[in-house]
DNA sequence: CGTTCGATTGAGGAAGATCAATTAATGTGG
DNA sequence: CCACATTAATTGATCTTCCTCAATCGAACG
């Protein structure tokens, strides 16, 4: 099912004259990113071999206090990251899919500072953070890969904090939908229909806001079309076009001066 | 729970019965803290010999969309780490003191996703990426000093978008001003008496909130006694005891059926 | 088939934003 | 050094957003 997706080949050629709308230059663009995870995954597996292990919904990986000694890849599956705080209190800070890292937090103490909970059933690399460090001594491809890991999740949870800091609970909710289907986009997988493996609850918590008004932000994001309800269960969500949510985003930003044509 | 805390940094030995009072173990964890920065900074300083460069308030050391080639170390002043939205949001998203590392956002991508603001008179390391990484390969004790100060960035932001999810706006000034007292502490500076460098509205962006209640928020928590402001001049500020706003917080987090005492 | 858990929706209230007026510091040119 | 302009901070009054509490409904499960 998985290792050696044919590495190399990342489309090196350049496209016919030919018209080339955004919805094309995207779906190249996430081809190319989905291309780049296969390759990364391809390489983890060929210098390592790490051991899989494979996870079902609420499994831990790895939790809070715990000595850190690994560090994770996802080939398969979505996790979230739990901060605790001392005083009990919980936060979901982050949502990780195929080619994620996890465990970086644990480097400076020696012990993670987070759980990393999985949301469904995955499989997860294990890779020795001394063996990782010894290996990328010998191959500085591998440590430029590491560094980009730790350098996009950085920028990442910068931008959290920009969303939660800056947006409305409505805009919080669009992005968040938008984040989840750009992050299933760049990895080959359908966005058309997405299953969210969170509860409402859950979403709220991730976004500091409560279950209630995440529950009121969907039901208005579904009467403005952006969004439609499976059927059946509430917890499969159609969206019809993803820049839909963007715009969306940018137009709460807007003040209300501005003529919306 | 688990095993062997041993990593420098937690008190491996058995402390004599004696009086330690917790003032004196915090003192002790504060002057390892201030010699491990400056150990650090010296390694770095031996091996590169890096070039210096004098800022002032108000100087951007880099900038959104630059092209990354350096990493930089703070030998003193203040930065502070804005974040820019394609749409013109500005969001202060980190706040840097001596020996903390700046630019780790520019690995990814090629170019920097920030501005880095001087926020005082104070004096940068330039290191240059690739060397950085040559004297790595050789000095593995470098790569460790790197991926702690990645990894304590990851941990750090997930702790502030913890603050900004589930604190009221009061709370979360008191965690600001406690956070900043104790980055002064851990490098050895004063802290009854700190100096801050950010007008109430950049404080408000900071932390997600109007400038009009960051200033509400100081002042009631000068009419709780827990800080004093100097007779000229409102941005100094006084912190008799910086442990009583960590209670403040705590106090603030418990539901008030709790019996305070 | 009832129990439980998650989701939705409404009503009322509280925290914080917005708007506005005043005061305090900082700076500038004469 | 002073008058004046400018920017930062404070405080109050009002309004909005989101939280809290509560009732209802649907889906999943034993």
């Amino acid at each position: 099912m998985l290792s050696t997706p044919s590495t190399s080949e990342t489309t090196s050629f350049v496209r016919p004259l030919a018209a080339t709308p955004a919805s094309t230059l995207r779906d190249e663009a996430n081809r190319r990113a989905s291309q780049s995870i296969a390759d990364t995954l391809a390489l983890l597996n060929e210098v390592f071999a790490p051991q899989r292990r494979i996870v079902h919904a609420g499994d831990l990986i790895y939790q809070s206090g715990e000595r850190f000694g690994n560090l994770y890849v996802l080939n398969s599956g979505f996790f979230k990251i739990v901060n605790l705080a001392p005083d009990g209190r919980e936060l979901v800070v982050g949502l990780k899919f195929r080619g994620d890292w996890l465990g970086f937090d644990g480097i400076a103490g020696g012990r993670y500072s987070c759980d990393a909970v999985a949301m469904d059933t995955g499989e997860v690399w294990v890779l020795r953070y001394d063996r990782m460090l010894a290996a990328c001594a010998r191959q500085p491809e591998l440590l430029k890969l590491l560094h980009e890991a730790m350098s996009r999740e950085i920028a990442h949870d910068r931008d959290s904090l920009m969303s939660v800091c800056t947006l409305s609970a409505d805009a919080r909710v669009a992005d968040f939908l938008r984040y989840w289907a750009e992050s299933l986009a760049r990895r080959g997988m359908r966005t058309d229909q997405i299953t969210l493996r969170m509860t409402r609850a859950e979403i709220g918590n991730y976004l500091g806001m409560t279950l209630e008004t995440v529950s009121r932000a969907l039901s208005r994001l579904a009467r403005c079309q952006l969004i439609h309800f499976a059927e059946k269960g509430r917890r499969d969500i159609q969206i019809p076009q993803v820049e839909a949510l963007a715009e969306y985003v940018q137009r709460s930003l807007a003040p209300a001066d501005v003529v919306l044509q």
